[in-house]
DNA sequence: TTAAACTTTTAT
DNA sequence: TAAAAGTTTAAC
C-alpha cells in the first residue's frame, strides 16, 4: 500500500487538458485503487462519469476537491501495459488522455450519467397555472413516466427545453435524477427442468392424470419427457434449453408457464457467451507450397533480429496462409495474437479461414459489434486465468484491447488508408500504433501488403524493419497481363459505347460468353457527381458544404457526401425553374446503366457504400458473387481491398486519371496502390487474368509501373520525389487546421498564427491555406503543414506547437477558432 | 464534453 | 423588451 492514499489521480472520458485529482473516502482507503474504474462527480452540472484511477497524488490543488463516490471494479479494468500505451499514444497524437480513454474503452465501461426528469408525485399540479409549453411537457411526463432531456425534447418537439425544466424543477413540479444508461449484462439463456420429487415414474402418471384437461400442457410435459434420457428405466434429470423446448412441443409459453405454476417445471437460467462458440478444429493448418515455406522460414530468422518484418506478397500469393503459420506457433507458446485488417467487412472473409485451423480460440473484434459482445470480449481478453481467447481479428480499435501477453501482431493491408483514425481524436494510425504497443509487449509485428507503404518500404530498405517476398501467386496462378487504352483517342474516334472503349467492350463480351466473372472499377458512388442546368448553367450545392450534390437516380435524390444533406430531385432546375438538368460524370450508379444497355442477359451487381448499407448486405454480394450469380460486378475502391474471388477473368478501370489528379503528395502512391490492387482481383487457376485501364494520360509512369506490376521501380521514383521536396517518410508531417464558421475571420486569424508559427518553424512551416474544399459542415478550414526532418527532435516541435496554439487560444479574438492537430496525416 | 453565465440577435 | 440563439469559461 502506498504511503499517501488519501488522493487519487484520474482520468476522465472527455475531451479536456489533464487528469484530476479526488479524495478517497476513507470506506476505500484501505483499497488498491490504480486501474480501477470509479464515479465522480465533474463539472458545474450533476453529471456523474466513469473515470480510471492513475496513480496516487500527494502534490495536491490549493481548491476544494471532490470525493470519489464508488469504486466500480473489484479488480483493475486497466493494467500498467495499457497505461503506458495510452500515455504514447496521447503524447504522439498529441491530444488529451481522456481522449484515449473514450476509444480506447468499450461503451459499456464507460458510462456517464444523464439526468432524467420525472413529475413529483406529492405536488398537486394546476395545468392553468402553467403555460402551453409547461403543459406540453407534463404531458409528456404523465404518458412516460421518466424521461431524459433528448426524450423530452424530441416528444415535445421544444428545440430547448432545458431552461422550462429547470423552472418547473423550481417550482417542485418535477425533479431530476442522475442514472446511468445500463451496464453490461451478460447474455443469459433459460433452461427448464422437471421438479425433482417428480423424477418418478408413478409420480409423473399422476401429474400426467391432473392435466388431462389441459392439452397444451400435457404435450409440453410430453414432450419434455422425450428430451430426458433413461438410466435402468429412470429417467435423469437434465435441464433442456427453454426455446429448444417450446419448439419441439409446438405449443405457446403460456402452457409452459402454467406448468412452472403448478410447480411441475422450473427455470433458471444460465450465462451464455454472445461470442460465437462451438467451432470446432478440424483442419490442419494449410499445406504451404515451397515458395510459401521458404518465405515463412525467413520471416521467423528475420524475427530473430528485428521487432517488425515487411512481407511484400503480391496478390493472390496466399499470405493469409503464412500467417496462419506464424499464429499457430505464437499460440502454441501461450502468447496472444493480434491480427489487424483495415475494414471490418473483411473480418468476415478471414475468421471464416481462421476458425477452420483456430476454432473458438479466435474472436473477432471491431466497433460494429454491439456494446455487450464487445464488454464481453474485452473482458476475456484481460482475464488470465480462463483465457481461451489467443487471437483476435479486428479492426483498428482492436488495439485498445487489454492483452496482458501478445506474442505477435499481424497488420494485413498494412498500407490501406482506414488504419488512420480521423476524427475525433487521438488521430492515430493504427498500423504505427501497433509497433508501439508490441514494443509495450517485447512482441513481433508483421505488416503484409501487396503493395506496401513508403513508409514501411523505406523502414525496410534502411534496415529497421526487416523484410521478405512473395513474388509468385499461389497455384500457379500468372499475374495478370494489364492493357492501358488511350480513351481521349477513342472519343476522338468516336468508338467509345458509353464508358467503354472498343477493347473492353470486345473483351467483357468475350469474358461472358465464356462464363468469366468481369469487375469493373470506377471510383465515384451515385449516378453522377454534378448535374447543371442546361438554361442558367446552375448546379445545385450543399447547403453546409462547398461542393455540389452528387444526383442518386435510383433514390431520385441529390446528396451531399460530405455532410450527408439530401433534397430531392426535381425534373425543373431549382434556381431558374425553366431549364432541365444535365448529368456531368459517372458514378458507379451510371455505369451500371450503361452496361444493361450493353449486356442486357449479363446479371449485374453495384458494389458500394449505398447497396451494401444494410445489414449483411456486403457478405450477400460476395456470396453471391462467389457462387456465379453475378456476371459483372461495378464498385468502388470497396473492390480493391483484399477480397479473394476465384473465377475473374477481366478487370476494367473505367478512368484511371480522376485518382491521379487528387491535390495530395499521397496521390501517386494511392492510385498505384488501387490500381494494383484492383488488378490484383483478376486471374482464375490456369487462366491468365485480364485488366484494362482506361485513361486520357496513357504515358504517365504511374500507369506504366502498374502495368508492368513493377513495384520497386515505382517505389524507388516515389522515394526519390519524396526525398526531394521534403514528404514523408522522410519527414514527418504535422497538419494543424483552423476552423470557424466565419471565412475571412478564421483567414485573418490564420494569417496572424502563421506569422507566430513562421517565427519559431522557419522553412520547416507551409501554409496557412484554405483547405481544397473550404467549407464542410459550415466549418470554413484553413491548414499549416510542418515538415519536421527525422534528424531533428520531434517531441521539441511537438512541446513548441502545443505552446504555440495554447497561447494563440488564450488570445481574446482568437478564441472561437478551433484548432486541430493531426499528426502523420494522410 | 457539459452546463452555467454572459452576450448578441430576433421577434413581437 | 423578453425570449431565443450564440459564446465563453471552468470543471478536480
Amino acid at each position: 500500500m502506498p504511503e499517501s492514499n488519501h488522493h487519487v489521480e484520474v482520468i476522465l472520458p472527455l475531451s479536456v487538458p489533464g487528469t484530476f485529482t479526488y479524495i478517497v473516502p476513507t470506506s476505500y482507503s484501505s483499497e488498491a485503487l490504480i486501474g480501477k474504474r470509479v464515479v465522480v462527480s465533474f463539472g458545474t452540472g450533476r453529471r456523474l462519469y466513469t473515470g480510471i484511477v492513475i496513480s496516487y497524488q500527494t502534490k495536491l490543488p490549493a481548491y476544494d476537491l471532490k470525493e470519489l463516490l464508488d469504486v466500480i471494479d473489484d479488480e483493475p479494468s486497466v493494467n500498467e501495459k495499457v497505461f503506458n500505451f495510452w500515455k504514447w499514444i496521447s503524447t504522439y497524437y498529441m491530444c488529451f488522455p481522456g481522449e484515449v480513454m473514450n476509444t480506447a474503452l468499450p461503451g459499456t465501461m464507460n458510462l456517464s450519467s444523464e439526468s432524467r426528469f420525472v413529475l413529483n408525485t406529492n405536488k398537486e399540479i394546476s395545468r392553468l397555472a402553467l403555460n402551453e409549453k409547461e403543459n406540453l411537457i407534463i404531458d409528456a411526463l404523465e404518458r412516460k413516466k421518466e424521461l431524459k432531456l433528448k426524450e423530452l425534447n424530441q416528444l415535445t418537439s421544444l428545440k430547448n427545453s432545458l431552461s422550462l425544466m429547470k423552472q418547473l424543477v423550481d417550482k417542485e413540479i418535477v425533479s431530476v435524477f442522475e442514472s446511468f444508461q445500463a451496464k453490461y449484462l451478460p447474455k443469459k439463456r433459460p433452461r427448464i427442468k422437471l421438479n425433482i420429487e417428480l423424477l418418478d415414474l408413478v409420480k409423473i402418471e399422476q401429474v400426467r392424470h391432473s392435466l388431462l384437461k389441459a392439452p397444451a400442457q400435457l404435450k409440453l410435459l410430453y414432450s419434455f419427457l422425450e428430451h430426458l434420457d433413461f438410466v435402468d428405466e429412470l429417467p435423469v434429470n437434465k435441464f433442456i434449453p427453454k426455446d429448444v423446448l417450446l419448439k419441439s412441443a409446438n405449443v405457446g409459453p403460456a402452457a409452459l408457464n402454467a406448468l412452472i405454476k403448478k410447480g411441475i417445471l422450473s427455470v433458471d437460467y444460465i450465462e451464455e457467451s454472445r461470442i460465437n462458440t462451438g467451432f470446432s478444429e478440424t483442419n490442419d493448418l494449410p499445406r504451404l507450397q515451397n515458395f510459401q515455406k521458404k518465405c515463412l522460414d525467413e520471416i521467423r530468422q528475420q524475427h530473430t533480429e528485428r521487432d517488425v518484418v515487411l512481407l511484400h506478397g503480391v496478390t493472390s500469393s496466399g499470405k493469409t496462409e503464412i500467417y496462419s503459420h506464424l499464429i499457430e506457433g505464437v499460440v502454441e507458446s501461450g502468447q496472444q495474437v493480434l491480427y489487424l485488417l483495415p475494414e471490418i467487412a473483411l473480418t468476415s472473409q478471414i475468421i471464416n479461414r481462421l476458425r477452420k485451423y483456430f476454432g473458438n480460440r479466435v474472436a473477432v473484434y471491431h466497433s460494429g459489434l454491439n456494446a455487450n459482445e464487445r464488454t464481453e470480449i474485452w473482458k476475456r481478453i484481460s482475464n488470465k486465468s480462463e483465457n481461451e481467447i489467443k487471437i483476435v481479428l479486428g479492426a483498428r480499435s482492436a488495439i485498445f484491447l487489454p492483452f496482458n501477453n501478445i506474442g505477435l501482431i499481424i497488420v494485413d493491408e498494412e498500407h490501406d488508408r482506414s488504419f488512420k483514425q480521423q476524427d475525433p481524436a487521438p488521430r492515430y494510425e493504427a498500423r504505427d500504433t501497433a509497433v508501439v504497443l508490441a514494443g509495450i509487449h517485447k512482441a513481433k509485428v508483421l505488416l503484409g501488403s501487396a503493395t506496401p507503404s513508403l513508409e514501411s518500404f523505406e523502414n525496410a530498405l534502411s534496415g529497421k524493419y526487416g523484410f521478405s517476398e512473395l513474388t509468385e501467386r499461389f497455384g500457379g496462378i500468372e499475374m495478370p497481363e494489364i492493357q492501358v487504352v488511350d480513351i481521349g483517342e477513342e472519343y476522338r474516334k468516336k468508338r467509345m459505347k458509353y464508358s467503354f472503349s472498343t477493347l473492353l467492350y470486345k473483351e467483357m463480351s468475350e469474358k461472358l460468353e465464356r462464363g468469366e466473372q468481369i469487375i469493373i472499377f470506377q471510383n465515384r458512388r451515385g449516378y453522377a457527381p454534378l448535374i447543371i442546368c442546361n438554361s442558367c448553367s446552375q448546379s445545385p450545392v450543399c447547403v453546409n458544404c462547398d461542393v455540389a450534390l452528387t444526383y442518386h437516380k435510383g433514390i431520385q435524390s441529390l446528396i451531399c457526401h460530405y455532410c450527408g444533406y439530401k433534397i430531392g430531385m426535381t425534373i425543373n432546375c431549382k434556381s431558374c425553374g425553366k431549364g432541365t438538368y444535365t448529368d456531368m460524370g459517372k458514378g458507379t450508379e451510371r455505369i451500371e446503366e450503361e452496361l444493361k444497355k450493353l449486356f442486357p442477359d449479363a446479371a449485374l451487381s453495384r458494389f458500394d457504400f449505398d447497396s451494401t448499407r444494410k445489414k449483411n448486405a456486403f457478405q450477400n454480394l460476395i456470396d453471391k458473387f462467389e457462387r456465379g450469380e453475378i456476371d459483372i460486378l461495378i464498385g468502388t475502391q470497396m473492390v480493391t481491398k483484399g477480397l479473394d474471388f476465384e473465377n475473374v477473368g477481366l478487370v476494367g478501370i473505367i478512368n484511371a486519371d480522376n485518382l491521379l489528379r487528387f491535390p495530395d503528395f499521397r496521390s501517386f502512391e494511392r492510385t498505384f496502390q488501387m490500381l494494383t490492387q484492383v488488378a490484383g482481383r483478376a486471374g482464375r487457376k490456369n487462366k491468365r487474368g485480364k485488366v484494362i485501364i482506361q485513361t486520357f494520360d496513357p504515358i504517365h509512369p504511374v500507369i506504366g509501373f502498374v502495368t508492368n506490376s513493377d513495384y520497386k521501380g515505382f517505389v524507388n521514383k516515389e522515394l526519390e520525389e519524396r526525398l526531394t521536396f521534403k514528404y514523408p517518410p522522410f519527414y514527418r508531417i504535422i497538419e494543424v487546421r483552423l476552423k470557424h464558421s466565419d471565412r475571412q475571420k478564421l483567414n485573418n486569424a490564420s494569417i496572424i498564427f502563421g506569422k507566430t508559427l513562421k517565427g519559431i518553424f522557419r522553412e520547416q512551416l507551409l501554409g496557412p491555406e484554405f483547405n481544397y474544399i473550404e467549407r464542410i459542415r459550415n466549418l470554413y478550414s484553413m491548414h499549416f503543414i510542418l515538415k519536421v526532418s527525422k534528424k531533428s527532435s520531434i517531441s521539441n516541435v511537438k512541446n513548441k506547437l502545443a505552446e504555440t496554439i495554447a497561447d494563440f487560444n488564450s488570445n481574446d479574438t482568437f478564441k472561437s477558432i478551433k484548432v486541430q492537430i493531426d499528426v502523420d496525416p494522410y
